[in-house]
DNA sequence: ACCACTAAATGAATGCCATTCATTTATGAG
DNA sequence: CTCATAAATGAATGGCATTCATTTAGTGGT
């Protein structure tokens, strides 16, 4: 079980003090499911630019180049995480309430992981999904949320496409500072962005604005996506 | 004129060969419309991966340490070129024809003209407008656009905002490889997925399938936000 | 029981990158 | 005329991912 070795070897904590020496130890020190963890912990310590080959070497009490044993590149490390954080997010209403319903869980379950995890878009998106059990599980579970909906097979992809194209971007949106549309000074050469911006500003009382904005977004796929049911 | 200077410094090419004594040049040699120029020029060449500090001083002629007289970091670079990316979006819609056809225009020009840009889209998401004029004005045409069209002032920037998540989610999957959605050894514990991966490539004989979501995405949104209209 | 091969660690490079700093030279305001 | 300021050079600096030679430990074949 070397995902204990590896916890392990990160609990007994050795805080740098005297050095493992060369050679190869007797019980495996790393293994992809402790570099995972370990990652992990760095970004919600650290954030992403935490997240180095040396930190990271670091947390696992090991030197950096170590980890190029169990992984080929740092890029590695991301498709790690991101597969992981994949199963996080909710499929529980796919089975059990309206395709409507499963749908709106799912997507904000999905665009609430990801607004954490910000960086891991660019990757995502060229990641074939061979890679990526528990990627290729959530959209195992998906498809066929759709197809008992009443899909068209031939629409379910596209329709899955547009509904994650929105979440990845509505991901990034969370991460947005508060003013970032104030005009500034160039607000008297847009009096009808201004003016909406105020507008939107002072109707909204209770919750974020990228949640509004979401829920807006979201509701509409929903409704027209879901025309597509025979 | 500074630009023609700086045009004139990329011109005049000297390959390298006698460099250019230290101290102020009488006429300056950069400028931020040089170095903007410059800088679309090398992402076009050699892809974001090319574009460096010191890639860039070379295409102008110039020690990597002088850009940082007209710039602050190299995130000041990639605003420059997004500010500049954004006076390429069609806005030619808003003001002729009907509220949906200008909505469409836009957004397909929006999403074709960062899809070749993808890695400022994380520049852009936490971006101030008050930074960026051309942006500016952008969101003042769309915002009038949509006021015109009948919408409640309060509703407008939630609408823009959920369109261009869309939008932005929608450039990177224009980026993805083909076979992304390849289960290869996967493929037998995943038969709804992959039965609907095969499906919606038969049936798309034309066109993209990013350009296959994107359509449907963005019908679906459009007349789900335009029932908002008063 | 030996031996060769492979796996997994160390530690010392390597090369690239953004950024900073001291220095030099030119311009323009008072 | 002079002096602050702007705009260039060139030489650091420190951080980064990655590679390589080396060391040690397990393993499979004979």
């Amino acid at each position: 079980m070397p995902a204990v070795s590896a916890a392990q070897g990160r609990s007994t904590g050795n805080g740098g003090a005297q050095r493992r020496r060369a050679g190869r130890p007797s019980a495996a020190v790393l293994d992809k499911a402790g570099i995972t963890a370990a990652a992990l912990e760095l970004i919600s310590r650290k954030g992403y630019d935490g997240l180095t080959m040396a930190a990271l070497a670091k947390v696992l009490d090991v030197a950096p180049s170590a980890l190029y044993n169990h992984v080929a590149s740092k890029q590695d490390v991301l498709l790690l995480v991101e597969d992981h954080l994949m199963s996080l997010v909710d499929l529980s209403g796919f089975g059990s309430g309206t395709w409507e319903d499963a749908v709106r869980a799912w997507a904000w379950s999905y665009r609430n992981v990801f607004a954490e995890h910000t960086p891991l878009i660019p990757v995502i998106a060229v990641l074939p999904v061979t890679d990526a059990p528990q990627t290729l599980a959530m959209y195992e579970t998906v498809s066929k949320g759709f197809l008992d909906a009443g899909f068209p097979q031939e629409r379910i992809i596209p329709a899955i496409v547009a509904l994650e194209s929105f979440i990845f971007g509505s991901a990034y949106d969370v991460t947005a500072p508060e003013d970032i549309f104030d005009s500034g000074s160039m607000a008297g050469s847009t009096p009808n962005f201004s003016a909406a911006v105020r507008s939107s500003a002072a109707g909204q009382e209770r919750g974020r604005p990228a949640d509004t904005a979401f829920s807006l977004g979201l509701d509409a796929l929903i409704s027209g996506l879901g025309a597509l049911r025979s």
